[in-house]
DNA sequence: ATCCTCCCCTAC
DNA sequence: TAAGGTAGGGGAGGAT
């Protein structure tokens, strides 16, 4: 099925899908760079090739270097009779099928015959205690958590929930594209259009009603969507019970350090508000999360994500554990996810719609959405159900899924009617029956009100609309807020203004990880939050914003709870702290939300083994504007040119070096009331400068200040604090100072004050034009440039110049064709990928051209060096 | 009044 | 084993 697919088709081409392939694809392509410029330090492995299948420990990519150093060999696919062992820490039991009949060892195996400086039995290595036909794992190999690096992409690449969110992200931001397009055929128009005529069907009650149309809305929303799709593929499975989860069955394993009754308890007491001093009080029994009943020690503990019609009838829910469900229902069926075909049913949907109908969509998540039917009802002069019925068919036909849809006048009215529509129908909820209709809807169903606030509303006697539109304003106000009042007492009665919305402009973005995380120590902790801090800057990226609230967000077990977590590497229960810190200047900077991050983990001062959970959000977006025009001018006055800096410079990284630089840098920038004369020397030249070449080249020796001051201010724990310690408050970019949140400025700035020098310093500057050759200046380039740099340079470069220049074309390729020659892959890729990002994200034909153009450049030399491509993006 | 921080709640 | 994310709305209470 997946190969018949159509390469070339809008899918493929639409970026945000591609995340998990290009992880993928970078992987492969590191090992391919690693694969040269080894050198046999042994024999120990000679006549071994081995097939390293999944995720290992150490990975794949140091038994590769291990293989290739000690005389092995490594296959990068399995190739039975070629391969003479698969490596493997775990084997699914469908792959078990297929491979039991080879070696397959555990990657000890390896790692110890290297220690050993010989060849050991593999036979005391075997992934299986027997043959047979269930895998018999040993279980006590170290498990994967958060300290592995591999843990994040891994994890994302398993989230059902991440998985929905960024599907919900992506389609908004879909929904946003495509409007953009002057679109004015609609070919689904004209399909329904025949269709009524053919079938006759056309009442004449919508032949009146189209001179007073009102507003007509529809609700979508697919049927069990992950269950629906997972069925396609499974038609042997419809009828039945059947639920889609990461578990296989009922089983799981009895670790040590768990204790999940008493894991339990602590959830029901928190959840029904125990407090051992209120005895006064009636104790307000709150519903207790049922999620845990009925689970034994040795109970899955995986969660049912969709369950079908068939299930549900039987007591199964989304979101129940396995352990639980199955003792409901004994013959309910499991069946895994399948991610990639979410994706696709689901932009099948939307682009359906979409070319087809009307762009006035708003995109809820991946399998709902509303649409403003007004339009196709005017042009059509359909009826709404007969609009309905033709849109569920030509969608089922699309994507061999079912949907419910619900019509009606405003959103609230919609969605209650799917509701009512559910599975596999629809409902059109007229005006003249609304308040009937509403009467009797239950609380929970109204959007908006979850166990909570339901739960409230319960003790207070209420389980339907109509009982809730009993409660006056005041009251309803008074017991839940202004707004919340407001919305209850509208709602309750089928009332709902909200607008559909079609501009998609998010105002936060965050990533948090509260499963796996397992630390045992700082660092680990550390490497951890900063691949989250890249995470977030990839993704302000992608919507080309920055932020200037930082809130970190941990969960810490409670002192309670057990060592180990009832759900393996699970959170647990926990205590849950956030903390937030304002920049006087929004960023999408890494390395600059780490500093604040790790500042403010600094100050809790947790203990980094209880970690449970951790997550980084960023507030109050704005657009990265493109600040002025002629901004690379302003760019220019930032910086200053010295080629005897370069020299410094080119000698790296030296903590005396950096020091220097700074010195230097700053005294140059400082502000001109200080040193008058450094200003001046800034000088006109710059304003000459034609090309980025040589903004790249004055801009580094602030770059590197900014790096350098940026280790300082992490105060407390960093060693090379000391070293550092003769900094000037002069010398640290006051741009950095800027960006960094008051508390931590002031302190910085107190202790570099404190440094402050009796006369300043000062420095020499050459202003002589640089007259040299490209391949000159490249090379010149190269040395003094930093890979971050240069990345953060691409991106300046992009946003704000309106065509580039063919000479900063050549810069870039050459100074990522200078990285390939020096094997430093991993750092072109990044730039590369920065590149295509922020080219895609304008959108221009040239700017396209120009990433094409050093993309042939970087081939060339890649298939001259490694005589392969590199794996990126080729289209946009 | 309005904003900010630290929550909590809800939805998919 | 298991993959407990993410964005938005809003309230309480204090600072401005």
């Amino acid at each position: 099925m997946k190969r018949n697919r159509n390469e070339t088709n809008g899918y493929e081409q639409w970026g945000g899908y591609m995340e998990a392939k290009k992880i993928k694809l970078e992987k492969q392509f590191i090992e391919k760079a690693t694969s040269d410029g080894n050198n046999v330090k042994s024999q120990i492995f000679k006549g071994i090739s081995i097939f390293i299948n999944g995720y290992t420990m150490p990975s794949s990519d140091k038994l590769k270097h291990i293989m290739m150093e000690n005389g092995g060999v490594y296959h990068h696919y399995h190739r039975p009779g070629l391969t003479t062992h698969i490596i493997a820490s775990n084997l699914p039991t469908a792959k078990f099928k297929l491979l039991k009949q080879y070696k397959i060892v555990k990657p000890e195996w390896i790692s110890d015959s290297l220690k050993e400086q010989r060849l050991l039995d593999y036979r005391n290595y075997l992934l299986f205690i027997d043959k047979s036909d269930q895998p018999k794992i040993d279980f006590s190999i170290r498990a994967k958590n958060a300290s592995e690096p591999t843990f994040l992409s891994e994890f994302y690449n398993n989230s059902r929930l991440h998985l929905i969110s960024t599907m919900a992200t992506t389609f908004k931001q879909l929904v946003n594209n495509t409007r953009k397009k002057n679109q004015t055929d609609y070919p689904g128009r004209r399909r329904l259009k025949k269709w009524i005529e053919q079938n006759e069907v056309k009442d004449i009650l919508s032949q009146d009603t189209e001179f007073h149309i009102k507003k007509i809305i529809m609700h979508i929303d697919m049927d069990c969507f992950f269950v629906s799709v997972g069925l396609v593929e499974r038609p042997d499975l419809c009828g039945l019970p059947v639920a889609v989860t990461h578990a296989k069955g009922n089983s799981s394993m009895k670790r040590e350090g768990v204790d999940r009754e008493a894991e339990f308890g602590l959830y029901v007491k928190r959840w029904r508000g125990d407090d051992e001093n209120d005895n006064e009080t009636v104790q307000e029994i709150r519903p207790q999360s049922t999620k845990r009943d009925m689970i034994d020690e040795k109970d899955s503990m995986a969660e049912i994500a969709c369950c079908s019609y068939e299930a549900r009838k039987l007591g199964i829910k989304n979101g129940m554990l396995v352990g639980q469900a199955l003792k409901i229902c004994p013959i309910l069926k499991l069946i895994p996810y399948n991610f990639e075909q979410y994706k696709k049913v689901a932009y099948t949907l939307y682009t359906h719609i979409m070319n087809d109908y009307t762009l006035d969509v708003e995109a809820v998540s991946c399998d709902e959405l509303y649409l403003d039917c007004t339009q196709i009802l005017e042009t059509t002069k359909a009826s709404p159900l007969e609009l309905a019925t033709f849109l569920r068919k030509e969608i089922k036909e699309k994507t061999q899924c079912p949907c419910s849809t619900g019509l009606g006048s405003n959103c609230l009215l919609a969605r209650l009617a799917t509701k009512k529509a559910k599975p596999n129908g629809q409902f059109y909820l007229e005006s003249d029956v609304i308040i009937d209709f509403m009467k009797n809807i239950n609380i929970f169903d109204v959007p908006g009100i979850g166990r909570t606030l339901g739960h409230k509303l319960s003790t207070l006697g209420i389980s339907t609309c109509g009982e809730l539109s009993g409660l006056s304003l005041q009251t309803l106000q008074s017991e839940f807020g202004n707004k919340i009042g407001v919305s209850l007492y509208k709602h309750c009665r089928g009332e709902d203004n909200r607008k559909l919305n079609y501009d998609y402009k998010p105002k936060s973005v965050s990533a948090e990880v509260n499963y796996g995380i397992r630390f045992q120590n700082k660092e680990n902790a550390d490497n951890f939050v900063r691949q989250l801090c890249n995470e977030i800057e990839k993704r302000l990226d992608d919507v080309d914003m920055i932020g200037k609230t930082i809130t970190l967000k941990l969960m810490i077990r409670n002192s309670e709870a057990p060592k180990e977590s009832a759900k393996f590497l699970g959170h647990g229960f926990c205590d849950h702290i956030t903390k937030s810190s304002s920049l006087s200047k929004s960023t999408s900077s890494s390395t600059l939300i780490f500093q604040v991050v790790n500042k403010i983990m600094n100050q809790l001062d947790i203990d980094p083994t209880e970690l449970r959970g951790i997550g980084i959000q960023v507030n109050k977006l704005e657009n990265r504007t493109l600040k002025k025009t002629g901004c690379i001018k302003n760019f220019l006055s930032n910086m200053k040119s010295d080629s005897k800096q370069h020299q410094n410079l080119s000698n790296k990284n030296t903590d005396k070096q950096l020091l220097r630089s700074i010195t230097e840098s700053k005294s140059q920038q400082s502000s001109s009331a200080k040193n008058p004369h450094n200003t001046a020397l800034i000088s006109t030249e710059y304003n000459k400068s034609e090309s980025i070449v040589d903004v790249v080249l004055h801009k580094s020796e602030n770059y590197n200040s900014k790096r350098q001051s940026t280790i300082t201010q992490s105060a407390s724990n960093i060693s090379s604090h000391q070293s550092l310690i003769n900094i000037k408050m002069s010398q640290v970019d006051p741009t950095f100072l800027d960006a960094l949140p008051a508390d931590l400025r002031q302190e910085i700035e107190n202790e570099l004050k404190a440094n402050e020098p009796q006369t300043p310093l000062t420095i020499e500057h050459n202003t002589a034009t640089m007259k040299i050759s490209m391949t000159e200046e490249s090379s010149k380039l190269y040395q003094h440039v930093h890979v971050d740099q240069m990345k953060e340079f691409v991106e300046e470069w992009v946003a704000t110049e309106n065509e580039p220049k063919l000479c900063d074309n050549l810069m870039v390729s050459e100074y990522l064709c200078n990285l390939i020659k020096d094997k430093k892959i991993e750092d072109a890729y990044e730039i590369i990928r920065k590149l295509y990002r922020v080219i895609k994200n304008k959108n221009n034909l040239t700017w396209k051209q120009s990433y094409f153009f050093i993309m042939k450049n970087v081939q060339d030399i890649m298939l001259n060096v490694y005589n392969a491509k590199m794996k990126v993006e080729s289209s946009f």
